[in-house]
Order: structure tokens, then sequence, then C-alpha cells
DNA sequence: TGTACATCAGTGAACGCGCGTTCACTGATGTAC
DNA sequence: TGTACATCAGTGAACGCGCGTTCACTGATGTAC
């Protein structure tokens, strides 16, 4: 069924991004090939270069949105919670989950695509993606820094928190069916929770 | 050429899995070719399943040797230091280089191969290389940490260390080429040297 | 030690397959009147 | 509002290419005598 409506075509795209920021992050950018992606978004393979350049143009696209999706997600989670501590404590005990560890593809995309990013040639599009996301998170983790801290360590402890948790996160992965995976993400969980007292700032 | 001595034979199984070693930690598990592996080692690609049962097969192997290189390349420098801090200090600051993060096919294969040992399916021979690995990174750390620290926190401590010396390195290679990058790596490095006495137990 | 020959490590062409991308085509959409 | 038709989103075959793996072949190696 050829020439849908322009309404249709926009939803067409999305579903195309969206089954992307997905499924990039599940199997990795090179993982999955532009027919299933397509296939994913309940479309043929040969309707793709009219919506995106190219593969890898989709790709910089793709992991823009995954760090939104998180990022807006978290915006309205924080905003629910009273202070920083109880965001510190729900961020932290939901990037460390195994449910979180066990779905990548909802997950993090700092975490899930950092590898891959690392390989991509420097002048790669999704190269700056990752790093504007990753700066998104940077700021996520910052605001949610124990209140503590001295001002002129908040930037570089955040630094050191959010590799912590990525590192963590790409751990438990990698070593997923092994005690350990879960024994990482316990010992981290505990550590980055240790300054607030138990169960400070817990939500009623 | 064909037919080559038993010695050659084995100097050539050597070479095919030490240039695996290192194009998989650099080019990732699926970013190398059995041709480019074997030209790596001097040969063409015909003669690979004489050696290996299959290119998964050798990823194991060469997981596994990356491993073993830098367990016996840290176990002979810190042979040569006095004591733990010295230890630290010394592992620590090699890790997250720049010259360590620049330089994937040479450096730690946890944080290399992490991304992608955690798409590898289940029952992937390149898993348990990867995990027995893993653990023998835990005891590295495990050895270096402060020495003041209470025992039964040694473990958990050294994966929260091991955790954030990889998502350090990790995310320094995914931001190569922004000021964030070296931000990262040298955040992490004055968090995780604190403990340490200016140049305490520096060799003189 | 010398010789005859079976072995087998490495070669390079070939296999089927899936990839990213292109393109002629289709027919509903959207517009000009 | 109705009609005629140009537009163009999506289809699916096809492109060249590189992949992992197989295999007939080669000729130096290593061994039996």
């Amino acid at each position: 069924m050829p020439r849908v409506s322009q309404q249709q075509t926009d939803k067409n795209r999305i579903a195309i991004e969206d089954a992307s920021s997905r499924l990039f992050r599940e199997k990795g950018l090179n993982g999955v090939s532009v027919a299933d992606l397509m296939a994913a978004a309940g479309l043929t393979h040969g309707g793709f270069y009219g919506h995106f350049a190219s593969k890898d143009g989709l790709a910089a696209v793709a992991c823009g949105k995954a760090f939104e999706q998180s990022s807006s997600r978290w915006s309205q989670r924080f905003a629910a919670l009273p202070d920083a501590a109880a965001r510190r404590r729900s961020y932290v005990e939901n990037y460390l989950s195994p449910a979180n560890r066990d779905r990548p593809g909802n997950g993090c995309a700092a975490a899930a695509l950092a590898g891959d990013v690392a390989r991509e040639p420097m002048d790669r599009p999704v190269r700056t993606a990752y790093l504007d996301g990753l700066k998104g998170m940077v700021q996520r983790v910052t605001s949610i820094a124990p209140e503590a801290r001295e001002a002129d360590e908040v930037r570089p402890q955040a630094l050191v928190e959010m590799a912590t948790l990525i590192g963590a996160l790409v751990l438990a992965r990698a070593t997923r069916g092994n005690p350990l995976s879960d024994e990482i993400l316990q010992s981290v969980r505990t550590h980055l929770l240790a300054d607030l007292a138990p169960h400070e700032g817990l939500p009623s």
C-alpha cells in the first residue's frame, strides 16, 4: 500500500526511531540491520532512505532519542520526590536493579552504547549525540549529589559516580548468569547509598 | 608454501591468538573478520580452521589470553613495588591514563570487551573466558585495597572500584576528542588515589 | 645416514548468506481547478 | 463539492560487497625402512 498520508508518514518515522532506539541499545549499532529496524516498525526495508540518509544518520537520531527518553522519564520521577536524597535512592536502586540489567533496550543509552560509540570513527554523528546525552546524564547525577558535598567537589564526584554506575551496569550485563553479576550490582548500590541514612527520604 | 614444520605451526597459532587478542579488543568481536585476523598473523584465511573450530572458539581463547597477559604483566610490576599503596598508585594511574584509553588493543580486556560479551548468547565460551578473566581482575584490585580497610569491606569495595575503573575507561573512550574524556579520567584518578598521602609509596 | 612416501599446514577459489543501499514501480494522497 | 491528475511514501527486486566456513589442492615435513 504505497503513498501514505503525511500523518501516517510522521507516525512511521517515529516508529522507526523508537524501534531503533530500543534495538540499537539491545543488540548494538552493528547488531541489527536496516531490514530488522524497518520490520520492527512494521515496514519493509526499501522505504528506509525516504526517512534517513543512512543507517549512521539514524543511529545518531536513535541515540539522541534514547537519552532524551531517559532524561524526561527521570525528570518526571524526580519531580514527584521530595528531596535529593529520595531522588538519589530512587535513581541508584533503579539503575542497578537486575530488571534494568536485563532490559538494555529500555535502559541507559550511555551504558548500552558506550562500547559501540567508542569504536565509531571520530566524525560520525552518533558520537556527538552520545556526548550530548552523556552531558545530560552528568547533570542528572549532579542533581542528586549528597547535600553535604563541597561545591567544588560536586562535579568531579558526579563524574566518578556516573563512571561507577555505568561500569557496574556494563559489568553486570557481561557477567549475567553468574552470581558475580548480582554481587556487583549489590555492592555498588550499597556503596552509592551509604551516605544516606537507612530509608532516608523514602516516599511514604 | 604449504606443510610447515610443527614448530612453525605452533608459532603461527600463537601469532593468530596474539593478533586476535589485540584486534578483538581494538575493533570488537564482530568488528574484525577471520581474514583480517589471519592476515594480521601473516597467513591467509583458509588455514584458520586447522587451528580453531570456529571464530567463536577463537574469541574465547583470545579473550582469555588478553586477560592473562594483563594479569602477568601486573604481577611482574607489582612484584617490583614495595607495598599495596605503591601498587595502587601505579595501577590506577596507568589504567586511567590517556595512553591506556587510546590503545584499547593493548589494554584491559574487561573494559574493551564488556559491551560485546554482554550481547553474546549465554552459551558462548567467550562469556566464560570473560568471567574468569574478570574474577582475576577482582583479585588484582582486591590486592591493592587501602590497608586500613575493614576485612568484610574489602571485596565489595574492590567490586565498586573495579566498576569505577572500567566505567571511567569505557566512558573516556566513548567521549574521546572532547574535554569530558580527560576530565572523567582525571576525576576518577583523583578519587581512587585520595586515600593515599601525596606520592605515598611512590618508588624512588 | 639415505631414500621413498604418507601426512597435513597452509593456499586460494568457492559456497550460501546477509548486509547497506539503489531503483523502477505502485497506487492512495493531496491539490488545482 | 466534485473531478482530474501530479506527487511521493512505501514496496520488493536487485546491486555489489564482505562475511564465516568449506574444500580440492600443493608440496615441504616427518617418518618408516
